[in-house]
DNA sequence: CGCACACTTGAGTCGGCTCAACCCTCGTGG
DNA sequence: CCACGAGGGTTGAGCCGACTCAAGTGTGCG
């Protein structure tokens, strides 16, 4: 049994979405309504989606799907973050990013999931059948309009992911992962000079081809120089224009 | 002047297929149909489409379009094969992927291209203008549909190359890449012994995030140990099994 | 206190890069 | 016909940066 069936249980979904957090009070209200593919939809269609959906939620290093399963379902994150992980046969393992607020998981309605996801913090996400999504969108031209131009984004980021893991350079990889990491905190309206960092060194070592140690070392090393700050659960950008030198 | 404006002026293009070569005898007895997305069209659609439509072709190494630069069409490849390169503003580049018969360029229907195209060969292209493109699509769902499937597949394509920069090894990459190339020509039916690389060394250094030197030192030892063979303009795979087992 | 876990730091190794020379083919022109 | 140069590809020597292996730090928690 998957971790993502066991949460929709603990989640007493019903019509409208549950109210077992802080969110939870409708599409209409939804405070990622205007960061996602929902902002294609009218209010009408707007009620319709909200019948289709669920809250559910996960507890840190859950996972919400797994790699190669049917995919029964798509979402939407509503809170928190995950990170989308490609095993491969030989046990290694690589991270092909990190999914925030506002980011939707299935994009391209996949018959079976072609990553896992796992919760780097305690996240909520706006669940949808898969099925009754895709006759939905398959109803609702501009919905899917807006899914194919947010999975162009995507491919977009997965290009520049590719030139970044190309060229080496330690210190380049790193710097140009905490702006991008930035950029997209900016996209959705979290302009804070802390930059939180859900995820594990690890993690960012696996997404940025790299190994644990070389993180850590580079990060020390541009704590020590005074680009950065490392703080508690992620890093404060003290010196942008250089970070930006470094990154490209 | 783009050499892509270029091209379309050297074709003399009127309402049907220009005659200018072997192809172009209109959509229902295009060669590339089947593995193109055209392939989800009636044949009323496919007329339509039809008119939409000019052939166009390019030399080696001359640009179908630039990075940066409007979109003013989309394009889909009957023959040939083009590289796509992303430039950095330091001036490094790499190539995102190498587009071939049946290939779709500008999937996304982006307002400025992500890439730069370049003919490899000789190439031909069916070229549809953007806007009149959008309009259709938007017109026919289900040729979304099929886009949208397509981009998804891209993505996936995306993904293991992202997985393939970051996990090490020059043989691991290069037995890689030809094993793809294979799996690419096969599924458009071709399926000779002989691997042809219509690319040259940098162009696969610069897709592999490897140097010339390297990817040209890796080839000659799997000649010497007679996994691969070399031939002029392509490699002829010997050793299926080991290349499979060096590639993952 | 003791353990687990995430992270950091250090010493030595190795694979791919750098730099440089060389080979081969092809096209051009004397 | 050969000389020449250009471009693509190959090969060699040495270096450097990221990996490997290993130990040490710090924090939270039972």
């Amino acid at each position: 049994m998957s971790s993502e069936t066991w949460s929709s249980a603990t989640c007493a979904s019903d019509e409208q979405s549950c109210r077992h957090g802080r969110s939870a009070v409708g599409c209409a209200a939804c405070t990622v309504r205007f960061v996602s593919v929902c902002d294609a939809l009218t209010s009408d269609e707007l009620a319709e989606l909200e019948s289709l959906s669920r809250h559910v939620s996960h507890g840190p290093r859950e996972t919400v799907f797994t790699q190669d399963e049917a995919a029964s379902a798509v979402y939407n994150i509503t809170e928190g973050a995950v990170r989308l992980v490609r095993l491969l046969p030989d046990g290694r393992r690589h991270i092909t990013g990190f999914a925030l607020v506002g980011d939707f998981l299935g994009l391209a309605l996949p018959e079976r999931h072609t990553t896992t996801a796992e919760a780097l913090s305690h996240v909520t996400l706006c669940r949808f059948e898969r099925r009754a999504f895709q006759d939905l969108v398959a109803r609702k031209p501009h919905l899917l309009q807006r899914l194919h131009e947010r999975a162009g984004y995507e491919l977009g980021l997965a290009q520049d992911q590719m030139l970044l893991l190309g060229r080496r350079g330690a210190e380049e990889k790193v710097a140009s992962f905490l702006l991008t990491l930035r950029g997209r905190y900016a996209r959705i309206g979290l302009t804070s000079v802390t930059l939180e960092l859900p995820m594990g060194r690890q993690d960012i070592a696996d997404h940025l081809g790299l190994t644990i140690e070389t993180v850590s070392r580079t990060l020390t090393r541009l704590d020590r120089d005074r680009t950065i700050l490392i703080v508690p659960g992620g890093v404060r950008l003290l010196d942008l224009p250089r970070l930006e030198r470094l990154g490209g």
